[in-house]
DNA sequence: AAAACCTCCAACCGCCAAGCG
DNA sequence: TCGCTTGGCGGTTGGAGGTTT
């Protein structure tokens, strides 16, 4: 359906229409899916007798259409949710919103830069009344697009899955600890979801932990605004690194193997 | 009442990585 | 190896609706 915000400058003369969906657009869309399933985006357009691109159609499939979406403001603990993995992932919306159950990246990203963002700023305005910053320092954690390596046992095991998606590299250096794993790469049965989040679970907690020993605070809640974290700083400039620490502790091999 | 300003968010754009021939 | 296609992502835009002046 179409919502009250719409944009309206789409070209008319244009073979591709752009702009505002309608709703008659929405349900031929939604038709399509359920008829074909989620993918081949290339085909939608044509399947669906839509006169859009294939990266319109997606986008609107998963920022809207996509059944079980949340709508609404969001929740104390959803925001806080928020938070937590914006600082070890930085503007990984998509990974973020993987970890919110019914949100979109699109949504979390608009929510994050309307109102989270600007009271982010506030804290850093005020410092220049004299008071001395406090500026604290975060290492952004920055993980790796949806990578891991086809030789792993695992690979055989996973299969697309409607709502994630897996890419495959050949280049990871298993010896090097360098598994990358997202939580939008699912292995297939449940199970593997599960060891997954509860990896990341343990990782979140023990990187929390970590980050309050280095500076002092702890983390989540709101505490961003309220301890005077106004610099996040990127001190990872290397985009294939997954985290700034070293996956030690847990072998994700082990985590990730299946068995058959 | 209306103009100016602000907020919100759907949708677009450009870029990147992987797959494939 | 190269170029093209496709899927996916983050950044940005711009218009509707709300609020303030």
């Amino acid at each position: 359906m179409a919502t009250k915000r719409m944009r309206q400058s789409y070209d008319t003369s244009s073979v591709v229409r752009k702009g505002a969906w309608t709703a008659e657009e929405d349900t031929l869309l939604k038709n399509c899916i359920e008829k074909f399933g989620e993918g081949k985006w290339h085909l939608v357009p044509l399947r669906a007798g839509l006169n859009r691109c294939r990266k319109s159609c997606r986008l609107r499939w998963l920022n809207y259409l996509r059944p079980n979406i949340k709508r609404g403001d969001f929740g104390e603990d959803e925001v806080d949710l928020m938070l937590r993995l914006h600082k070890l992932l930085g503007n990984r919306w998509a990974l973020i919103a993987g970890r919110i159950p019914g949100r979109t990246a699109n949504d979390v990203k608009n929510y994050w830069n309307t109102h989270i963002k600007s009271r982010l700023k506030k804290p850093k305005e005020q410092h220049n009344d004299g008071e001395p910053s406090k500026h604290t320092m975060v290492t952004i954690i920055k993980p790796q697009p949806r990578t891991i390596s086809k030789s792993l046992k695992l690979y055989s095991n996973i299969q697309s899955h409607a709502t994630h998606n897996l890419t495959t590299s050949s280049n990871i250096g298993i010896s090097q600890n360098l598994y990358n794993v997202s939580p939008d790469v699912v292995p297939s049965p449940a199970l593997h979801v599960d060891k997954i989040n509860e990896y990341l679970d343990e990782l979140f907690d023990d990187r929390e932990n970590e980050i309050h020993d280095e500076v002092g605070w702890p983390f989540g809640g709101f505490l961003a605004e309220e301890d005077g974290l106004d610099v996040v700083k990127d001190v990872d400039n290397d985009q294939n690194s997954l985290f700034a620490f070293p996956i030690d502790d847990v072998d994700m091999l082990d985590l990730l193997s299946i068995d058959d």
